[in-house]
DNA sequence: GCTATGTTGTTGAATACTCAACTAATATCA
DNA sequence: TGATATTAGTTGAGTATTCAACAACATAGC
């Protein structure tokens, strides 16, 4: 690692990571206040439950519910302890892994997802969905995909030729059904 | 308003908006940890330093400063609680208007900031800047302009005729000149 | 079997953010 | 002027998130 001069970013660059910024926290933000105020949880904890429902069970271990809300271990011990106490989620052992613990949507639960999920999707729409042309959309997901990729390949595809397995696609079979589009 | 039948997310609008979603929890992430690693403070701190270096005396009163800084009065308030603790930020007296208070930025603080900003500045190129064709990152500019102006007009421009006042566009001047693209 | 190492998940302390309530000063307007 | 409403900013309580430390179990290698 040479100790290079700095490369700041071109007029340009700035105002559109500038603008992406306010941008994102606009839109988080409104997301985000939408949700406290009509289901009163923050929006990663309805990530939580939207993925639980979204999973053949209705449960997922903790790990891998982490993974899927793209949270931190510890960040979704303290979440689902807040929505265990409210008694949305079960927690049980784990037959397989006696480590383990697997998280369960219980039926309060998921009639509290079902009831918040059409404000959150009117929001979504609102703040971002409706406010894009499609084409918009489009580029806005390759943007995205783009960002993902970046950041699982720290030194970028350049090293690449290893570990270049095909996108990742599973599409979600949803299993008992209104998350339909819950979104988030 | 009529109790509207929900006009849930297609699959294509449900994909975009969960990469969207990952996309930039992971970038700002790596930003704010980046951050936090390095300088020792959050992004948003951050921010408001950057703020306060690109103004003229490097001062601002507090609700200008929020403004800027996409913050609300009591985060705000918090925050330069905080940095000025650490002595980068001082707070005085407005002497126009007896309520009000101007946050300066100490030569500390313009340290600091000075300090921080290559690290900041090469995250952004690794997280996003560099990871975009110039074409990506100028349809991300016209994508967050969209977002940003939704959220400004609540009812769409539909509504609009009244409270067309220009684009605000205020190039800021930079006073001393090391921010000259700290970013954030 | 036994040890070393990695994995799973929780905990508590420290920090940051939100919300509502509040003080103080200024504006508005009769 | 005096009454009322607005604006500026702070504060404290409640909650969410991060980080480091930890306990319990699993796995690999010998």
């Amino acid at each position: 690692m040479s100790t290079s001069e700095t490369r700041w970013l071109t007029a340009g660059e700035q105002q559109a990571w500038r603008e992406f910024l306010t941008a994102s926290q606009t839109m988080f933000g409104a997301v985000e206040g939408q949700l406290q105020q009509d289901a009163g949880i923050p929006h990663g904890y309805y990530e939580i439950l939207v993925r639980l429902s979204e999973t053949p069970g209705l449960a997922l271990r903790m790990s891998q519910l982490a993974e899927a809300s793209t949270s931190s271990k510890s960040r979704l011990s303290h979440a689902v302890a807040r929505l265990e106490e409210r008694g949305w989620i079960r927690r049980t052992d784990c037959p397989t892994d006696r480590r383990g613990q697997v998280a369960q949507l219980t039926d309060e639960g998921f009639a509290a997802l079902a009831a918040a999920a059409p404000g959150h999707v009117a929001q979504v729409r609102r703040s971002l969905i409706d406010v894009l042309t499609p084409e918009q959309l489009r580029q806005l997901r390759e943007i995205s995909a783009a960002i993902i990729a970046a950041a699982d390949h720290p030194r970028g595809p350049a090293a690449g030729i290893l570990d270049c397995n095909a996108t990742t696609e599973t599409s979600s079979p949803g299993s008992r059904e209104p998350e339909r589009a819950a979104s988030s």
